[in-house]
DNA sequence: CGATTGTGGTTACAGTTGTTCACTGACTGA
DNA sequence: TCAGTCAGTGAACAACTGTAACCACAATCG
């Protein structure tokens, strides 16, 4: 499948790339809507009309970041998610790895958050295909787990989605908490770990 | 205190009133960020010089949004959250209130989901204030019921944040099912009973 | 090798943007 | 009544936008 590209699909990979970057840049401090075709370009030092061979628009340009900024975490869905440790250790290991991706990929978990609910529709849609493809993929891993013994598909569909919202919720907090002092990051992750124990429990005590 | 407004005084609002329901409708298909001066004003049919005399820019447009959107929302507070009814009938409660909200401002509903992590900071502060204050209520009203008893102080404003942030996602739910067929609400619907449901059956065991 | 493909550059266009300035004229308060 | 206030106007500015046409030239393919 992977033949060596050509020295030209190659340098064209690399000029997109260096789109995707320049515009995750950019979209720190603004939203999808308002970033200019130009604006991009010139961030990449490229001409404007160079623009048009990688994306027919910016909205198309913002697909390509969905899938670049959560096409690559489906696998991490399996191992985040295993039923291995008690609960408590899970949910730590769980909070403890959505605080290192939103330490190394601070403009990409931004970038989700902000455009979930954005001013692009294209965009909105992408992300809400690849969340719901995280749901179902939590609900597989759940179902896996003996505690979910007696539960309607329906049900761990719904606390699949409880668990990926609250993983989002979680993430725009400690992106807010990111240049904050080590004190406060501690009491972001604090409470989210509380949030999910608490999620834990209703679990538990679901049926009957 | 309210003494009647001279005339001028009362255009003024008017005029102010116009800007920020123009803005609202401009909204529902675009960020904040890219929201022009000058578009505004051609919706509300002034000159664009007319901007100034009411807001400073368009993000102190959007504060005003905020406030609009959230200001009066607090009193709803109280009565949504009391101990009055068994369990499930607050939760039916409160998702029916939640769908009529929706229904009844669908665009204030929108700009609130868009903007709480959009790109303009100002905004983002104001929404984050006042979820914080809705944060704080929730707990003052938690702290009533008699299920609260040996609750700390730190758990019981977790478990309100959980509420409010319960809140808006199934706001934006209803949102993204606003003119699909009465099923598809009702499915909502019942996602988000249960989703509350879960939670308050964790928040039964917490203790212990 | 020669012919073709296609990324990126250049120039140009018509619209739009935020902001300034000086202005009008209806309302206001003494 | 009369001077003052001030919401809204109109014209002008420089800077910006997306997009179209045409060109250059290196990589590719037969």
């Amino acid at each position: 499948m992977s033949h060596t590209l050509g020295i030209r699909q190659a340098q064209k990979q690399k000029t997109r790339q260096a789109f995707l970057d320049a515009a995750l840049g950019l979209l720190e401090e603004q939203s999808l809507s308002s970033l200019g075709l130009r604006e991009v370009t010139r961030a990449v030092g490229v001409a404007p009309t160079a623009f048009y061979r990688h994306f027919r628009s910016t909205a198309d340009l913002g697909v390509a970041l969905v899938e670049e900024a959560l096409g690559s975490l489906h696998p991490m869905i399996g191992t985040t998610v295993s039923p291995a440790g008690d609960s408590d250790q899970r949910i730590g290991r769980a909070v403890d790895l959505i605080a290192r991706h939103v330490d190394a990929y601070p403009a990409h978990v931004r970038f989700i958050a902000r455009e979930r609910h954005g001013g692009v529709q294209s965009v909105r849609e992408a992300i809400g295909a690849q969340l719901a493809r995280f749901a179902e993929e939590v609900k597989a891993e759940l179902a896996k787990h003996p505690e979910s013994a007696g539960w309607s598909d329906d049900d761990l569909l719904m606390l699949a989605g409880l668990y990926v919202d609250q993983m989002l919720m979680t993430a725009s907090l400690f992106l807010g908490a990111l240049d904050a002092p080590e004190e406060e990051r501690a009491r972001v992750a604090d409470v989210a770990a509380r949030r999910m124990r608490l999620i834990s429990i209703g679990r538990h005590h679901w049926l009957g």
